[in-house]
Order: C-alpha cells, then structure tokens, then sequence
DNA sequence: TAAAAATACTCCATAGGTATTTTAT
DNA sequence: ATAAAATACCTATGGAGTATTTTTA
C-alpha cells in the first residue's frame, strides 16, 4: 500500500481537469483504471482529496495542501529523467579530466575543442596536476578519466590508451643542432641545458637517461612552467629539453625543435580510469576521441 | 518505461549495503526482483548507475549523482504519507475556523482547550468576522467550518448544528430588573442602554426587535466591543444587551444578566460548512465536539 | 573455488479494459 | 433524463519467486 507516481499524476490531472472522465482521456487510461487509482492514493494516505459525485470534482482541503507538494515533486522526478536521458544522449554532460601540465596546456585544449564542436554542452572540468596526483584523483573516482605519465603503481587503475610523448630539444632558429634531423643525448651534452623543474616528471626523465648514459651535463637553468623554459631557450641561454607534447614551442615563433632520439626519453603518456567502473556517455565519447587524437603518435 | 520509487528505494538500498544480496534481504525482496528492479531503473535513466560484477558493488558517477537526489525524493514522499496518516489519525492537523465575535470570545475557547486536551498536536486558525464574513470564507473554503448568525442565504452552505442564543440584559449587582426571573422588552425599554455598534449582528437583532413592538428606546452608549459594553454597564450608564454566549458578562464579577424572554430576541447560531465538502479528519472530530458543547442551548 | 550477480522460467497479483449500475442535478 | 463516477468482472501484463548459470577475485 505505498504511494506511487502514477498515482501521483493521476492526482494532478483530475485536479487539472476537475473530472475524472477528462483527466483519464489526458491520461490515455480508462475512467474506471484512474478512479481505482485515486482511491489507492486516498487509501495510502488514509486521507479523502477528493469530493466527488457523479456532477462535481473539487479537491478536499487536505487534496489542496498536497496538490503543489506533488506537483513539485513529478516536476522534479520528470527532471532527473530527463536530465538522465540528456546525458545519455549527450546533449549535456560533464567530463571530468585530471591531466598532466603538459598535456593539459598542450594537446588536450584542440582535442576538447574539437569535441565540443559536435557536443556543445558538454562541460569539461579539468585539473592539472602531477602524475601521481592524477593517479590518485582517477583512483578515488573525483575525475572520470586520467591522463598522466610514468609508471602505474597504484591499484584499481586500468590504462585505456597509451602513446609515447618524444622529449625534444628546443633552441632558436639558427643554433647548431637545427642541421641534424634527430638529437642523440651526446649533442645534447655538448650545450647548456634548460630544464624543468626536478618535480617534474619531465625532469626525472631526463635526469635517469643522462645518468644512465653516464654523461655530465650543463645546467643553465631550471623552470617551473614550460613558457618559461621556452622563453630561455628562445634568449640563446641554452638548448631546454620539452615534451612534444607541449604547445609552448610553437608559441614561439623564433623556436626550433627537433625530437630527441634516445628510447630513454621518449615519455609514455597513459589515459586511465578507475578499473572497471563505466564512463559517463560524455567521457565515453571523449575517450575515442582522445584516441583518435593519440593513436598517431605526437610529432613536432 | 516510467520511472518507479520501489526502484528508488532498490537504488537506495543497494548502494547503501554496496551488495544486491543485503539491498535484497533488506528490502524483504529476492535478489534477482532487485536486480531487476535496477535494470528496469537504469533503463528508464538511459543511465548505468552502478558498476557492478559478483565480486564489487560501486555507484558509477551518474549514480553518485543521483544518490543524493533520490534520497531526498524517497524521504519527502515518506514524509507527505506519514503526516497524511498523522493528519487521519488526528495526531495532527490544522482546523480552520470561521467564527462570529461573540462566539469566538464566548464559548469556544473552553471547547478548543477541551478538545486540544484529547489532541494536543491539533492546531487551531481562527477568524473572527461578522456573519456575512463568516458565510462567505466557508463558501469559498478558506475555513473548514463557519460558526454563523442570522439568514443562511448563501448558495453551496450546508447546516450542519443549531443553537439558540439568547440575548441577555446586563447591568450592575442592586439593578432593578435583578429581580425578575426574565426580561421583557417593555422592562427595557424603561431604562437607557448599552447597545453594540450598528454593524454587528446583535444590534441588528435588537433594533428589530424593538421597531417590530413599536418601542422607543434610549440609547445610553454605543460599543464596538462587548468588553467594553459590559464595562459601561458595569459602571452604571445602563443596562447592555449582549448575547448569553459572549463570556464577557461572567468576566466582570460585579454585573448581573437576565436571559430576555422575546423570541425576537433568540439569535440562531448555525455551525456551517461548504456543502458536500468532506472535513479534514480534525475538524470533523472538532464538529463533534461542537455539538456536545452546543446541543444543549447556552445558560447564563 | 566460492560467493555473488545475472539469467531462465514459472506463477500469481494486480493494473487496466469493457460492460453495467448508481447517483445527482 | 442525462452525464459522470462507481462497481463488477475479466484479461493480460509484469513483478516476484525458485532454480540455475555465469563471472571474477
């Protein structure tokens, strides 16, 4: 004997329609289907919110507190349908990413743009953040996708794309290195370097290949943001190392790159989610499109 | 495919157990009727709401969406049926009253206190207006029950308990006419009075009365209030005619009252409703009390 | 391999339809 | 007398149960 929502809008529309005949007609149901209705809505209520007879409907006065109660309430079960449906349909929807620094200043802006020309109202929430941060983020489920790099250690991680980010040397129009097609790490060690900052992860990548290689290098500077480094580069302060994945490069227009040949410093890039849960439909769909977009490795 | 609220309440269940076994033995339901109750769910939300294997329980983000809401939904309805059931079982609930003056500040407050002791939880709204006032708020069903005077020439009113109010001579302790057992109006016409303000239904009453026996009066003092008419009396400007329900007369310890014999002095009270309206559980149980307090015409 | 969700099927409750009766104006 | 709600009865959908299979950690 609990109430029910077709109860609910049986209500509302003999209160609408001030018959029973009318309303069951609006319903697409029998007369006698909806006077069975409203008398299981008075019996779950135990209350009378009706005052009927074969000439007159007029709601009791207990039927007139409820009505706008239930009204509302039928407003906003029809929304969260609809709302559900839209999603679905992604006619809306919210992506929630957390994205390493690089990809996120670099790549990813052209690949959301691109998808939200077909899906307009799709929301995007992004965070930029360190591997390890974005490992944990896609863990704990605050993101629906991650993309991040390095080893992935942490459990309940299932990486649903990959594609290696080739480190590259970045120097000004004219320096020596612009006569080579691929850097080896021994010309590199031949000029002065702009790295990142040692947090980085591109940093760590850079150190372990020079170390494992066994070669000295020559710090002119350390950055923390990318256009930094690249502004360094660009002021003949030295040759920075930078992902290709990163716009800032190209930002510069007296800038030349050439990628770095070494396997130890190609970078792997991973997308991830939290292992088997199901996508939103809006970051399904954005998921092929980071593979489409990914599949052919980056180049410069 | 319409959405249910046992497939609500399922929604609920299961993710607060994060098991489709428990949700099932707490819902008093097989697991497989659960199951299928979120399928039927997800269907209807074009939305997969939880990740589920036979191993993992999750919510998937559109779940953890929609819990919140869900929630919110279920206990609202909850809430709409039990204080429906409360308003039926009379552990609660609203009457609303329409009362005249007299009444209001007379009788009913001992049958109100006397009926909020076998209900506490019962609230009372009650407006004081003339007859007319009285008449026109029941008809239009801004009150549950109007306590009235004088003709019922409205449409759509139907009596439901009559009584007979006598008018009262009111004057102080020592007055000649305290040695009568009743009043006539010849007696009254002997002395100046206290009439109520021209509006009221009493006056009307008594200006009848007296024009229909060809009677000339003295008026000593008009007053919009019965307290104040009991005062003037009290202190001696003449005798009042005040209608044996008021209280007012037995407030002031020093006055006297005598019932008026003329019947054109008896004012009908009527307890009315709008006609072929079902009363909320309260007022209908606060009738009956009506008409114990009333049945038996009101005594000085 | 064990525990839990999904599937298959069967059955019954009940929602809804048609035909009819009742009722109020 | 008529129009509309209520009742009676029947049918069919679908919700729930039991038994079984599938899946994954």
């Amino acid at each position: 004997m609990n109430i029910d929502i077709r109860q609910m809008r049986a209500f509302l529309a003999v209160a609408a329609t001030g018959s029973f005949t009318r309303a069951a007609d609006r319903l697409a149901l029998s007369q006698p289907a909806l006077t069975v209705q409203i008398r299981k809505l008075e019996q779950a209520l135990a209350l009378r919110i009706f005052d009927r007879n074969t000439r007159s409907v007029a709601l009791t006065r207990a039927g007139r507190d409820l009505l706008p109660v239930f009204e509302r309430l039928v407003r906003e079960l029809d929304g969260i349908v609809s709302d559900s449906r839209a999603q679905a349909s992604l006619s809306r929807g919210v992506v929630r990413l957390a994205v390493l620094p690089s990809i996120a200043s670099g790549l990813l802006p052209d690949i959301i743009a691109r998808f939200r020309r077909a899906h307009p109202d799709v929301l995007f929430v992004i965070r930029d953040a360190i591997a390890a941060t974005v490992n944990a983020a896609t863990q704990a489920e605050e993101v629906d996708l991650g993309i991040t790099g390095g080893s992935l250690d942490l459990q309940d991680l299932e990486a649903l794309l990959t594609t290696t980010d080739h480190m590259h040397a970045v120097f000004p129009q004219g320096h020596a290195l612009e006569r080579e097609g691929e850097v080896s790490l021994a010309d590199l060690a031949a000029h002065p370097l702009i790295l990142m900052d040692s947090a980085t992860s591109v940093r760590q990548v850079v150190d372990q290949a020079f170390s494992a290689a066994g070669l000295r290098i020559e710090v002119a500077a350390e950055a923390t943001y990318m256009s930094t480094a690249a502004a360094l580069a660009s002021a003949g302060l030295g040759v920075a190392i930078l992902p290709g994945s990163a716009m800032e490069v190209r930002a510069v227009p007296a800038l030349r790159s050439r990628r770095i040949g070494s396997p130890a410093f190609a970078r792997r890039i991973t997308v991830i989610r939290r292992a088997g849960r199901t996508l939103p439909p809006a970051s399904a769909l954005f998921l092929r499109e980071l593979q489409q977009a990914l599949a052919p490795p980056p180049e410069t």
